[in-house]
DNA sequence: GCGGATCTTTTCCGCTGTCAATGAAAAAAC
DNA sequence: GTTTTTTCATTGACAGCGGAAAAGATCCGC
């Protein structure tokens, strides 16, 4: 039964291969000619590389009668079939897992969550294990094997050796959750920090998609940070990088939970906001989505916090900006839905801290759907898969 | 005459090779085995990439003597000949020009500065030409020949160019100066930031030997910043990095040339420190030499517009760590000589803001010579010569 | 149908770095 | 004083990667 071995479907990737795979992934359907001109491989070398990965059926073949060149033999367009591996993706918080099954291509083909009844690795693992569990089933629909398992966690994770080293949510210490996790699914396991998983994913599949230095602002409960600079992400040398949420802003500014006054968190996060507008108003309002309605209706001291805290984000974007100078910056998080109110101040503040050409800076918004984050997991699970996590661009 | 052919004597560099030769200009003599362990080369490619450089007189042999291990065959020892080729390093401000002779190794063997009379392209190259003709004259006496010259010049610099595309100083846009200045001297000519420049001889020979992410502070006329991510100087996709002199601490304090208001160098640069030591004394103190004194001399005024400037830098690189989590932070500048009373400020605030982990960054000081920021630009020629710009660790 | 243009593949080749075996030189063991 | 052990260094065979050049494929325009 050689032809069912599992090593056969499991492509060796060499640098060039997996310098072709990832840029077929990201940048859809290219000829070849054009991957090469891309990758600034050889017209050959594309070749070689292309040609297992479509035996193996990760890259299919076809042409593109639309637009086609005037003069010269036609391409023929090769691009990475989704469907031909699945993988999945989970997001573990303090009260629940948000798990999604998703394609090659990070598309997700279906998503469950659960609630968690404890927060120990004793109560977390086996609700991990059964949502697996249930996405295998329902994989076996689709007819592809499941190729690995990506856990995204917040707070200092190391990808390297799969272990959580802190996590205050679930006040976790040392646990080797990528070993704990593969012994019990049987799945290859990728475990990365959640903000970072989510760059990834916008890396590969988003609005990073072929920008080598650009960064992720996630605003809502906490303000956090996912870094690309020279095309990879970075983690930081003690696990802990992008941290913008405590840059000093104002030193009489509200007490933030960290210690210090004015951070951009204590200002611009959702419960500072809370905390805020009750002050303005006094009105006891006790959510997120209550705030922004308020806001929304046209109160004057509900939109002067929203436009304080549009301020602090934009001040905290402007420094990100001029310490990494990167190509974009995309702000995004459940925050979000107050954009138009963060609008103005995010602008103005940021065209006011940023520093000659850095202002050149694209900065752009994207909604986060909530099962983002886990799909940022599967990203990080087809890495591995793909070998992209040894050889960057 | 073949063998005066000066192509032989340039050494055709391989990645391997490339990476064998910076590890030992970084880590001093070391054992071929080391070499090999350090790199995660084979032995046997290290011997292959030692031989050639070794027969063209870059890389020489010896035993030590002294530390010996008590078994086994002894090892010899592999190091780099800074004797074996010179190169210039140049610093432009808007006032003068200096430059330095430095061997391979980075040691400075000679240096020289004139005033600038003007500061045109017309004016500046010239001053650059002579000082080139006159290092080389004195290179004749070392018998050694004179391999590339380095420029650093604050501002925005494009190095893959040769472009500066705008230096505030000496108000240039778009001077071509690595093309003009390889026209007029016949020396292959790298232009880089001066910060940047700094940076990468920190990287090499200074203390961030070793380190794939480290910052390098500047604290004086001005508060700069140099950053190294993934092993990499960070350039920023539009020409601007590092640039934390305008981190926005403070709503309510001074005002600062850029505008706004609070920034860390409106706080701790020297000329906002004499306007504050001017506001809180009342004395006319007019350079900063004068107001360390007077500092020094324990006037406590002085002593508080200090620690407030220490505080400032202090927040700063906690921001930097929290954003980049680097493993090293290294201050450095003229603005190093009231380090004594800064010291307490920097610490105490950096403490304040690191966050979690981060907080294990070591934060070190290093002082700087004046010539320092040429050896830098003497630095970015040698990787250029060496081709370690094109193979990075 | 021929020539030009462009994409794709094939064939060949150089080069790099690994592997495994061998040699070298010293200390330790007997 | 020989042998064994240990570590360093070198050699030669080898595999694999990617490039160069040439050939093949397939269209358009004339």
């Amino acid at each position: 039964m050689r032809s069912t071995s599992p090593r056969e479907s499991v492509p060796t990737m060499t640098p060039a291969a997996s310098l072709v795979f990832t840029t077929l992934l990201s940048h859809g359907p290219l000829t070849r000619a054009e991957v090469g001109r891309r990758t600034r491989l050889s017209p050959a070398a594309v070749t070689k590389a292309v040609r297992p990965l479509m035996e193996l059926g990760y890259l299919v073949e076809g042409v593109d009668e639309e637009a086609r060149p005037t003069v010269g033999r036609p391409a023929n367009l090769v691009w990475v079939d989704g469907g031909r591996a699945l993988f999945i993706g989970m997001k573990v918080t303090g009260e629940e897992v948000i798990a999604v099954l998703a394609d090659l291509c990070c598309r997700i083909r279906m998503s469950r969550h659960v609630r968690l009844t404890g927060r120990e690795p004793e109560v977390v693992l086996p609700a991990i294990t059964s949502l697996v569990q249930e996405l295998l089933t329902e994989a076996i629909g689709f007819g592809v094997q499941v190729r690995g398992l990506g856990i995204a966690i917040s707070g200092d994770v190391d990808r390297a050796d799969g272990v959580v080293r802190y996590s205050p949510f679930l006040e976790w210490r040392d646990v080797p959750l990528a070993e704990l996790a593969a012994t019990a699914t049987g799945l290859p396991v990728t475990v990365d920090n959640d903000v970072r998983a989510l760059t990834v994913a916008e890396h590969w599949f988003g609005a990073g998609v072929g920008l080598s230095d650009f960064a992720l602002v996630t605003v809502g409960a906490g303000i956090g940070c996912g870094l690309v600079v020279h095309g990879r992400v970075v983690s930081g040398a003690h696990g802990v990088a992008g941290e913008i949420g405590h840059l000093p802003l104002d030193p009489l500014g509200p007490l933030c939970h960290c210690g210090n006054r004015g951070c951009v968190e204590a200002i611009a996060a959702d419960p500072a906001i809370l905390r805020a507008v009750r002050a303005a108003t006094g009105r006891q309002v006790t959510d997120a989505a209550e705030a922004l309605d308020l806001a929304h209706s046209g109160d004057p001291g509900f939109r002067a916090v929203y436009a304080r805290a549009g301020e602090a984000i934009g001040k905290a974007i402007g420094s990100l900006v001029n310490i990494l100078g990167p190509e974009r910056v995309i702000i995004s998080g459940e925050g979000l839905a107050a954009y138009d109110l963060f609008a103005e101040g995010i602008r103005d503040a940021f065209a006011a801290s940023a520093f000659g050409t850095a202002a050149r800076c694209d900065v752009m918004t994207r909604p986060l759907p909530f099962e983002e984050w886990a799909r940022g997991a599967a990203a990080t699970s087809i890495q591995t898969f793909m070998g992209s996590d040894t050889y960057e661009e």
